[in-house]
DNA sequence: TCATACTGAGCGGGCGCTCAGTCGGGAGGG
DNA sequence: CCCTCCCGACTGAGCGCCCGCTCAGTATGA
C-alpha cells in the first residue's frame, strides 16, 4: 500500500481519471501482445493521450505495468471479499470461499494470466508490492483453514495450513494459466472436482 | 518431436556440441535477467562464439529460447522417468512418482521457473511443442491415477483424473514458482505435506 | 584448392523518453 | 468588463541508443 507511482500533474482527480484510461488501454494491449511487444506509443494512442502526455502521468513503461497489476489485484481481492458470506462453520465457509474464488478467476481469466506472465518484468520495489497482494489473497484462505481447524470441521496439521492455502490459490489460478490443457473441461466440472478434492484433502466434516 | 531448428552447419555432431554451449550460456543468462533483457551478443560471448557464428546454428533469438525450453523439458522428463519404479499397486506407484517429481523440481527450480516465465515469448509453432511436452509429463501422472483407479487402491471419478493430474503437476511446480512465499517451509516438510494431501485427495488405500 | 566454419564491424530500424512550444482558463489589475 | 499574464496540461517531432541480424572477408583442414 505504501508504494506510489510519481506524476507531474497536480490535480489528483485528473490523475485518477487519466490513469484509468491508461490502465484500460494497457490491459487490452498487454493481453493481446504482452508487455515487451507493446510500445508506449500504442499505449498513448489507445488511451487517447499523446506520447508526451502519457509521461506526465507515469515515469516509465514499468510504471504502467505496475498500475495494471495493482488494478487487477485490487479487483480480484475486492470481488473475492465481496462474495464471502458469514457461514456456520469453517468447513462450509472454506467451501464457499473456494467457489467464489473460482468464479472470480473465471471472470478475470485473461487478467490473472497477465499477472502470471508479466509481473516478473516489474522492478523489484514494485514486484514486492504485487507479491504482497498475492500473499494477502492467500491469507484469506489461511484464515478459513484455521477457523475450520479450530471448530473441528477440518482436520489438518498446523504445518499443512500455509502450504494448503497456496495449493488452493494455485489450483484455482490454474483455470487461467492452464486453459490450453483444460479445453475439454467445463467450468462447472472444474469447480465441482476442485472443491470436492479440496474438501477431501482437508478432511472436512460437512 | 517433429519441430526442429534450422542450421547452416552441415556436421550434425558439431551442431549438437555448439548448441549445447549456446543452451548452457542462455540458461544462465535467461535465469539471471530474463529473455527480453538478454542480448544475442551476450549469448554469443558466453557461448564462446562470435555474433555471426551464433547465427550459423540458429536463425533467431526465439530459436535459442526454444532450444533452452526443449532441453530443460527433456531433462525433467527423463529424470522423472528414470526415477519411476515398478511398484505393487497404483496408489504406491503414484506416491513414489510424486516424491520423485518433487525432487526433480527441487533440483531444477530455476529451470522450471524459466519455462514458466519465458515460454510465452515463443512463436506459436514452438509454443505448441513445449506445451505438448508439458502435457506429456502430466500424462505420466494420469496413467498412475488410472492404474490406481483400476486396481481399486484409489477411489476417484473418471472426470476427476485429468484435473487431478494437473493439480498434482502444478502443486509440484509451485515449489519453483512460489518459493518467494514458501521461504519458511523446508523441502522435506513440503514433500510430506503435499504427498499426504494428494493421497487424501484421491482416497488412497495404502 | 575448395568447401566449411568462423569473424566482427556495421546496417537498419525501432523504441523509450524528452523538450521546446501551444493552448486554455482563471486570477488580478486597471 | 476587458486585457494581461501565468500556470498547468498537453502536443508530437525527434534524439539517442540499442539490438537483432547480415555479409564480405578470413582461417582451417582435408
Amino acid at each position: 500500500m505504501s508504494v506510489t507511482v510519481p506524476t507531474q500533474v497536480k490535480d489528483p482527480e485528473r490523475v485518477r481519471e487519466r490513469r484509468m484510461q491508461i490502465i484500460e488501454a494497457s490491459v487490452r494491449l498487454f493481453m493481446e501482445k504482452g508487455f515487451h511487444k507493446t510500445t508506449t506509443r500504442e499505449i498513448a494512442k489507445l488511451s487517447g493521450l499523446s506520447n508526451g502526455s502519457l509521461y506526465e502521468y507515469v515515469e516509465s513503461k514499468e510504471d504502467v505495468l505496475f498500475l495494471v497489476c495493482q488494478h487487477i489485484h485490487r479487483e480480484v481481492e475486492t470481488k473475492l471479499r465481496q462474495s464471502l458470506t458469514e457461514e456456520v462453520n469453517g468447513a462450509v465457509r472454506l467451501r464457499h470461499a473456494m467457489v467464489s474464488f473460482l468464479h472470480v478467476i473465471d471472470r478475470m481469466q485473461a487478467e490473472v494470466l497477465l499477472i502470471y506472465q508479466e509481473s516478473k518484468s516489474l522492478p523489484p520495489h514494485y514486484l514486492r508490492e504485487v507479491l504482497a497482494t498475492e500473499q494477502a489473497i492467500t491469507d484469506i484462505f489461511e484464515q478459513f483453514l484455521r477457523d475450520g481447524q479450530a471448530d473441528g470441521t477440518l482436520e489438518i496439521e498446523d504445518a499443512a495450513i500455509p502450504i494448503l492455502a497456496h495449493d488452493l490459490v494455485v489450483n484455482g489460478q490454474m483455470w487461467a494459466f492452464r486453459r490450453w490443457a483444460l479445453k475439454s473441461v467445463s467450468f462447472n466440472q472444474f469447480v465441482t472436482q476442485q472443491v470436492e478434492m479440496l474438501m477431501r484433502a482437508c478432511q472436512a466434516k460437512i
